[in-house]
DNA sequence: TATTGTTATACTCTATAACTATA
DNA sequence: TATAGTTATAGAGTATAACAATA
């Protein structure tokens, strides 16, 4: 085939993947600030399924540890998470989301990932199709959790 | 199909579609900054292949207008656009691009789009069939240049 | 009066550096 | 001495409001 044809019709590909990240984006910003949530807020506490210590969800975040205490703060008064001093090392502290927080992260990851319409037009056996050719084309990567990609966004 | 798998394999394609995703946007970043530009700069420049005012390019863009000033002023500093007063209404700015700034467009934009290697794994039959399941998910929707999708990006 | 662009200002997100309490 | 967290501060990106020049 020949090479321009080769590299016009990968072009292509990559801006119908653009088209449909950006109504996934859409959806998903709707969805974070109807839980009257900011995207660093929604990354953190969609990661504090399990219980992490401050330093340890910087690092899982990739955000410098000086920003987690205000993250933290807010989550706090917001009765979404505790912090508890961790009894074996006073200096670290414990995140733990409260029922209340469970309901919010179980309501997000729900209405995001499971309400996304962005294969909506296709059939059941064009999705399975879909499917079979992104897991090949995907490999061996992996991504960190939907939220992140959006670190840094308005 | 029972209902919960059916939600789980959109989940699953939801899942996939990011993970591509991430390696373009990863990609796309690298090749702005090895223009040396930021987010907004190079969004600003790829919009003005055709000449706007400043006030058209905020509308395009998305931004307020306040913002357009300190975003023309450096890529006008780099040489790579110039600020003409409109002979017609002197209040209006038309923003023409140097040829130096022809050039960093279309060495991004071949960039960018050409050497993305989101389907890299897939042969030649594989993109094909990619392409036709994703030109039939997309419908009707489209999006504007690939760099708006990163507005407010680090 | 209305519109283009500019300036001043403020807010959010993020990083760096200096500090404290604890180890 | 080294580490967890906090505070102060700075810079980028973006918005709002007031202003000057022009229409």
């Amino acid at each position: 085939m020949n090479v321009d044809v080769q590299s016009e019709r990968d072009t292509k590909l990559v801006e119908l993947l653009l088209i449909l990240f950006d109504q996934f984006r859409e959806h998903a910003f709707a969805c974070i600030s109807a839980a009257d949530l900011s995207i660093p807020h929604a990354a953190a506490l969609l990661r504090l399924d399990s219980p992490l210590s401050q330093r340890e969800l910087a690092d899982c975040l990739k955000y410098d540890a000086s920003n987690i205490t205000s993250i933290v703060d807010t989550l706090a008064r917001r009765g979404l998470l505790e912090r508890q001093i961790d009894p074996t090392d006073r200096r670290v502290r414990r995140l733990i989301v409260t029922a209340e927080g469970r309901t919010v992260i179980a309501q997000l990851r729900q209405r995001v990932l499971e309400e996304a319409t962005v294969v909506s037009e296709l059939d059941e056996h064009e999705r399975a199709q879909l499917q079979a050719l992104l897991t090949k084309a995907v490999g061996r990567r992996t991504t960190s959790t939907w939220v992140e990609l959006f670190r840094g966004w308005p």
